[in-house]
DNA sequence: GTATCCTGACTGACCAGTCAATCGACTTTG
DNA sequence: CAAAGTCGATTGACTGGTCAGTCAGGATAC
C-alpha cells in the first residue's frame, strides 16, 4: 500500500519495455531507469541487480503459467481439450503483453546461458505438467503408450514456443481469430500428427 | 595454403570451445586468443570482430545442412524417410561436433536478440527446405493437406531444437542407440501425433 | 625487398553497482 | 499545535573494473 504509485512497480514495467526493445544484455541499468522516469539509484534501492529484475519478471509470470498447467490438467476435461488450454493460455498471454513474453522467451527460456541454467528446474516443471497430462490420457487408452510423456511435452511446448517465436520476430498484428486458428493447429499436429490417418495400413 | 597451419581455422576451432564454455557475451577475445595459443592481434587479422566469428561458424555449418535438407527433399523416398533423414543430419551434427551445434543453437538460433535477427532470413530457409517435404507429401496424398506446410515444418523444426537444447543442458553422454531411437520417436510423433489411431472416428 | 603473418601493450569507451546526501511523510513530545 | 526526531524513499555523481578493437613494429617466407 504506497501513497500514489509503486515505484518498484514502475521499474519492473519500465523493465519489460526496454528489455523487449533492445535486449538484457544490451541495455544499460540507466535506460530502465529513463524508462521508469526514476533516478538511477532507486533501481538498487529495489532490487539487488539487473538480473534480479528479469528474474522477478519470469518468475510472477511462470508461476501463473505452471497453475494454468495443473489446473488444466486437474479439469475434468478430453485430454484435447487440456493441452488446448495449455496453448490457450500462453498464447493469451503473449496476446495480453506481447513485451512481457518476448522478454521471457528471448530472455530467459530459450537463453541457454546465462538465465536457462538458472531457471532450468521452473522451465522442466512446466514440461513435466504437461508431461503429466500426456500421461493420463495413456492411463485412459487415448494416447498411444509407445510415446514418452516427457518427449511429447516437449514436442508440445517447442511448438508453442516456436509460434510465439514467430510472432515476437514478426511483430504480427496477431489478430483474435488467427490466435483461435493457431490452437487448434497446434492441438492438431500434437494429436493428430501430418500423416494421413491410415488410408491403408502401412507399418505396425 | 599456409605453411603448417591454417591459424584462422586454429582461432574458429578455439573459439567454438570457448563460445560453447562461456557463451558468447560473456567470454572475452582474449579467451579466444588463449585457447587457441595465438596473440590478441592475430585475431582481428582474420577477423573483424568477435561477431564475425561467430557468423563465421554459423554459416559455415547451416549451409550445410541447407544443402542436407534439399537432398532429403529430392531424393526418391517416402516422406518418413525424409524427415529421417533430416533429423538424422541434426542429430549426427551434434553427435560428431557438439561444441559447435551448442554454440549454433544457443547463440544463433534460439538467441533471438543480436544474432537471431541477422540470420533470420538463413533460419527460415531450413524451414521452408522442410516446409518443401512436407508439401511434396501432401501432393502425393500421404500428408493431410489440412495442416499448412510452414506449420508442420516448425513443429518438426522445434522439436529437433527442443531435444538438443536437452541434450545439451543436460550434458548427456548420448549413445548412438538412443541417438537411433530418437531419431525414430521424431518421425514418429510429427507423423503420427499422441493419439491412438482412431479406435473410433469422433469428428470429422 | 616486400608482403603477409604475427605480437601484445595500449586506449578509449562503457557501465554495473555504491554511497553520501536530501526529501518528505509520519510520529513523538512539550 | 509546533518543534524535533525517525526512517524509508529518492537522488545522481562517482568509482573501479572490464574489454573490444587499434597500432606500431618485429618475424618469416619467398
Amino acid at each position: 500500500m504506497t501513497t500514489v504509485v509503486d515505484k518498484r512497480r514502475v521499474i519492473l514495467a519500465a523493465a519489460v519495455r526496454v528489455f523487449a526493445r533492445q535486449g538484457f544484455h544490451t541495455c544499460r541499468v540507466a535506460d530502465i531507469a529513463d524508462e521508469a522516469g526514476v533516478a538511477y539509484g532507486l533501481v538498487y534501492h529495489y532490487f539487488s541487480s539487473k538480473e534480479q529484475i528479469l528474474d522477478t519478471l519470469f518468475l510472477e509470470r511462470w508461476d501463473v503459467m505452471l497453475g494454468a498447467i495443473a489446473e488444466a490438467d486437474g479439469a475434468a476435461l478430453p485430454p484435447r481439450e487440456k493441452l488446448r488450454a495449455v496453448a490457450s493460455f500462453i498464447l493469451e498471454s503473449y496476446r495480453h503483453d506481447p513485451e512481457l513474453m518476448k522478454v521471457i522467451i528471448v530472455e530467459v527460456t530459450r537463453a541457454a546461458n546465462t538465465f536457462g541454467r538458472t531457471h532450468l528446474a521452473k522451465i522442466r516443471e512446466a514440461y513435466a505438467g504437461i508431461a503429466n497430462i500426456v500421461r493420463r490420457a495413456q492411463q485412459d487408452g487415448l494416447f498411444r503408450s509407445e510415446v514418452d510423456a516427457m518427449f511429447a511435452a516437449q514436442a508440445f511446448y517447442g511448438l508453442v514456443e516456436q509460434v510465439l517465436t514467430t510472432w515476437i520476430f514478426e511483430d504480427r498484428p496477431t489478430a483474435p481469430a488467427e490466435i483461435e486458428r493457431v490452437k487448434t493447429e497446434i492441438v492438431e499436429m500434437i494429436c493428430g500428427g501430418v500423416e494421413q490417418p491410415s488410408p491403408r495400413r502401412q507399418a505396425a
